[in-house]
DNA sequence: ATCGGAATAA
DNA sequence: TTATTCCGAT
């Protein structure tokens, strides 16, 4: 049949793989929902989701088609938007999203809370940081208490709780007063060491040659090995092979 | 459209 | 525990 999307071949980029809780591993699931609408989000391609307005904002434009490549992930053949929302409301409660009211389809994640929240084992930034000022991100290396990938390929496993750069809405406009700083605690935590974004860049645990100048839209499909980040396909056409172009 | 209870799955 | 599936209420 048409392109489906297995999960682990899947042509998404945006999460490192420890990101990905296997499906076998005890206790888990594989993606979670908040994974999938940042990857279609760093995505930037625009026609399903999109980012808007406020920080962290977004707006689902085709929910139908939206809950359909959700569907196609989690091996749902018959996932709906009804279906989609309602696992939406449930991060309600645990503040990793809400709903921007008055705006259709319109939503806001709080990037604050996404961290702690789905990766409660892994060490506080704030608590790293804070606890020296210097080198944050060698805490994180290898031992501890950190999750490990399944695979025994032989991965440094670096794992902390930063989201990668382009799971944000553009890029950061560190250099003035930062209006965000009390949204991320690890940014907040990390003021003191990394005033803007490339400082940022040059602490994390890779060496990444970002256009700093530019909207964080595209990333280095070259990742680092220590990063592991999922293969990227091209952002050619993944989708269906079922002729769906425009939708009423 | 949006919300949230209830039952159920994995 | 995170959805998935239904669904009545607003």
């Amino acid at each position: 049949m048409g392109p489906l999307i297995s999960p682990y071949w899947s042509q998404t980029v945006l999460f490192p793989d420890w990101a990905y809780k296997p499906a076998w591993s005890p206790g888990s699931r594989q993606v979670q929902l908040w994974h999938f609408l940042l990857e279609l989000l760093g995505r930037g391609e625009g026609g399903v989701i999109t980012w808007s307005g406020e920080w962290g904002e977004f707006v689902i434009q085709d929910p139908e088609r939206l809950a359909k490549l959700w569907g196609e992930r989690k091996g749902k053949p018959h996932m709906n938007y009804d279906k989609l929302s309602r696992a939406l409301r449930y991060y309600y409660n645990k503040r990793i999203l809400h709903k921007t009211k008055g705006k259709r389809f319109t939503y806001k994640f709080n990037f604050s809370k996404l961290i702690l929240v789905n990766y409660p084992n892994l060490p506080s930034c704030q608590q790293v940081f804070q606890s020296g000022n210097s080198l944050p991100f060698s805490h994180f290396s290898s031992e501890g208490s950190l999750y490990s990938p399944p695979v025994d390929r032989a991965q440094p496993s670096v794992s902390h709780p930063l989201l990668l750069p382009y799971c944000f809405p553009k890029s950061l406009p560190f250099s003035q007063a930062s209006p965000y700083q009390g949204q991320f605690p690890f940014l907040s935590a990390l003021h003191s060491s990394a005033t803007n974004l490339s400082e940022l860049i040059r602490l994390l645990p890779f060496n990444s040659s970002l256009h700093l100048g530019q909207t964080l839209t595209s990333w280095p499909t070259k990742g680092s090995a220590e990063w592991c980040l999922n293969r990227a396909t091209a952002p050619s056409q993944v989708d269906e092979g079922e002729g769906q172009e425009k939708k009423m």
